[in-house]
DNA sequence: CACTAAAGCGGAGGTGCCTCCGTTTATTTA
DNA sequence: TAAATAAACGGAGGCACCTCCGCTTTAGTG
């Protein structure tokens, strides 16, 4: 199912068919972007698409506006799964699915970094505007986890994160992201050892 | 024959027609620089230079490769330009026109922001190298101008480059040059007032 | 001087960026 | 539904980047 996209607040509707192309410009270059970085071609984004490169300028006019909006959309995802994981799964496997999920997530932003880097000297709003989101949708799943008797409710979420601070080192080696998962796993043992349920 | 020169940093020089042509993409890159900013093409200097494209690239394989070497060379002329004036006019007078001189610098300085920030990441000497010795032969003009009586002996080169601070404020606007121009006139009274001779 | 290996040259060619504007399409109005 | 209008499309064209490799020049050597 499509998403209905409307991130600007005061802009009035985009005709149908732009929208649609807006939609999918996004949905190719975030695929793009985790395939080849960020210097994927803009011209294949579009070409892959369906639309000419004057429409993808004409939303985008600059590489960063494009990747701002697909980072933006992967925050958005994260957020989203940890409010669906959370009803489908018992707290504490909701909580350990949705860590592995944001280790990709982190893999993604490492990708963009030159990019965001660029962003945020632009746009500083961002970086407060994403980080407070993810660490929100986390405090979620750690307080549904703890009050469910899951895993241990000595822990808040920012003892979690900082225990997560790990996955940020070593960034490009191959078995980064194996190695990531064994971290989560292992800090759920952690989390999971002398809880109540 | 022992080989000495296995690990030598200096590199062996050039062939005559490949130093020449190096020399002359220098020259022409930094005036293209000052003209057109750092994004001028590269493609026009090589042409200017009079050689092929693929010349240009085999001296510089980035375009912040070559900026750096501009850049190094106007630190390096400004640096010649004390020695010479210290020579050629009284003390005081070598001051305040290499003080003129010493605004153009920053005038490029300036241009070539962008990259040189990119730079100072990967190439963390470069600042440190230049900074230095630009102040190095500052102070060797002020310590001349002071002895010879010229300009009052109560000040030092940090004080006067502090004076000099303002030139960096308002950077773009048109009547930039002309107000530094002004600023150094107006510091080199304030250090002839009060000189013994 | 003639010869040769190594060093250097240069520009065609493939690709990407971005703009401009004639054409197409969605939406509004009658 | 048809016409009018504003919005959006798309791709040609011009420019720049950068690589690759066959050709030229230089600097030694006999």
């Amino acid at each position: 199912m499509t998403e209905a996209t409307r991130d600007a607040p005061v802009q009035k509707p985009l005709r149908a068919d732009a929208q649609r192309n807006r939609d999918k410009l996004v949905e190719v270059a975030a695929q793009a972007f985790a395939t080849d970085g960020v210097d994927a071609s803009l011209e294949e984004i579009a070409r892959r698409a369906g639309v000419g490169i004057g429409t993808l300028y004409r939303h985008f006019p600059t590489r960063e506006h494009l990747v701002e909006v697909v980072y933006r959309r992967e925050v958005e995802g994260l957020c989203h799964a940890a409010r669906e994981l959370v009803q489908m799964h018992p707290a504490d496997v909701a909580l350990e699915l949705w860590m592995q999920r944001f280790v990709d997530y982190i893999a993604t932003k490492r990708g963009l970094a030159t990019s965001l880097r660029i962003l945020l000297t632009t746009n500083s709003t961002l970086f407060s505007d994403t980080s407070g989101r993810v660490s929100g949708a986390m405090r979620g799943l750690i307080e549904a986890a703890a009050a469910s008797g899951k895993i241990r409710a000595d822990i808040d979420a920012s003892d979690v994160m900082h225990a997560l601070g790990g996955i940020y080192s070593a960034p490009n080696t191959p078995d980064w992201r194996e190695r990531s998962g064994r971290l989560v796993k292992l800090l759920m043992d952690g989390l999971r050892f002398g809880a109540r349920g």
